[in-house]
DNA sequence: CGACTATACCGTATTACATCA
DNA sequence: GCTGATGTAATACGGTATAGT
């Protein structure tokens, strides 16, 4: 979790105390008058003492309004591509910002820090759903080059095994073994191969398919699957750690999906 | 010192408005 | 001019951290 920004306050706070225009929700919403969405009866906008609104707009033209949504933001203005330029590059260097920064930007731009503080919110709202998407690309591609891989190798041994059917697999028989220093016979390998279930290749009869952006049930059913229990474990760890949440801060694609960063593959482990 | 309170900030979901095709 | 899609500023809400009482 990335440090936060929190102004200390130099005021000594006494019973009674009004708290100053706070620029957040729980000043905001502390009368709390059964606000639903739409409807918000301390709408900060027209509250903020500071506040000016656009050159254009005459925003007292919603009072009185008679729709059932009231209090609708009339002045809501898109920022100008200059603010938007300074904010970007703010938010280039710093995803989050220290409030003293955030007052002098907000300064600098003529906008309310609160202002300043939702679009670095929203902004990094944006930015994760982005990234999100990319990561997702990335790993959509490597689970399809693993699956092609997987269908290759699928076939070399089917072509072997047709090549010499009354012969011992030269490809895992023996090898696979012989890390335990035994010399394995024929039948104690090929009838390893068929209850071994990390031996599993054949099992699945319907191999491998190619993930696209259009057919979300097949991501879900490779998701789930139960099929290929090896592969799944390869790109989820069993203890969830991948889809954990709490990782999820430290997930800026240039930490696990990042893979030019590093020579390995994780399907190497199948090479 | 611990409980309580107030405030600030966060992420997420949602709303409402602006803009464009 | 109307309409649906999209982008985005703003709001709502629940949660957490911190400082003061």
């Amino acid at each position: 979790m990335p440090p936060r920004y929190r102004e200390k306050s130099t005021v000594g706070y006494h019973a009674g105390y009004k708290a100053p225009q706070t620029e957040d929700k729980k000043a905001a919403t502390k009368p709390l008058q059964s606000v639903r969405p739409g409807e918000d009866p301390t709408s900060k906008m027209f509250e903020e003492e500071e506040y000016s609104p656009s050159e254009t707009e005459p925003f007292s033209c919603m009072n009185g309004a008679t729709t059932s949504r009231k209090k609708k933001n009339k002045n809501k203005r898109r920022f100008s591509d200059e603010q938007i330029k300074s904010l970007e590059s703010m938010f280039e260097s710093e995803t989050r910002l220290e409030p003293r920064k955030k007052m002098q930007l907000a300064k600098e731009l003529g906008l309310q820090p609160r202002q300043v503080a939702i679009w670095f919110q929203n902004k990094r709202a944006r930015w994760k759903s982005k990234q999100l998407e990319r990561d997702y690309s990335i790993l959509r591609a490597s689970y399809n080059s693993l699956a092609s891989r997987f269908e290759t190798l699928k076939k070399e041994k089917q072509a072997l095994v047709v090549q010499k059917p009354g012969e011992e697999g030269d490809c895992q028989g023996p090898a696979v073994n012989s890390r335990e220093g035994k010399s394995v016979n024929a039948d104690t390998t090929k009838g390893e191969s068929e209850t071994n279930p990390r031996l599993s290749i054949e099992r699945s009869e319907h191999g491998l398919g190619v993930l696209s952006d259009e057919d979300s049930s097949i991501k879900a059913e490779y998701f789930e699957l139960e099929e290929e229990p090896n592969l799944i474990s390869m790109v989820e760890p069993a203890d969830g750690s991948l889809t954990s949440q709490e990782d999820w801060g430290s997930l800026d694609s240039d930490g696990l999906f990042d893979q030019s960063s590093s020579d390995y593959q994780w399907w190497d482990f199948w090479a």
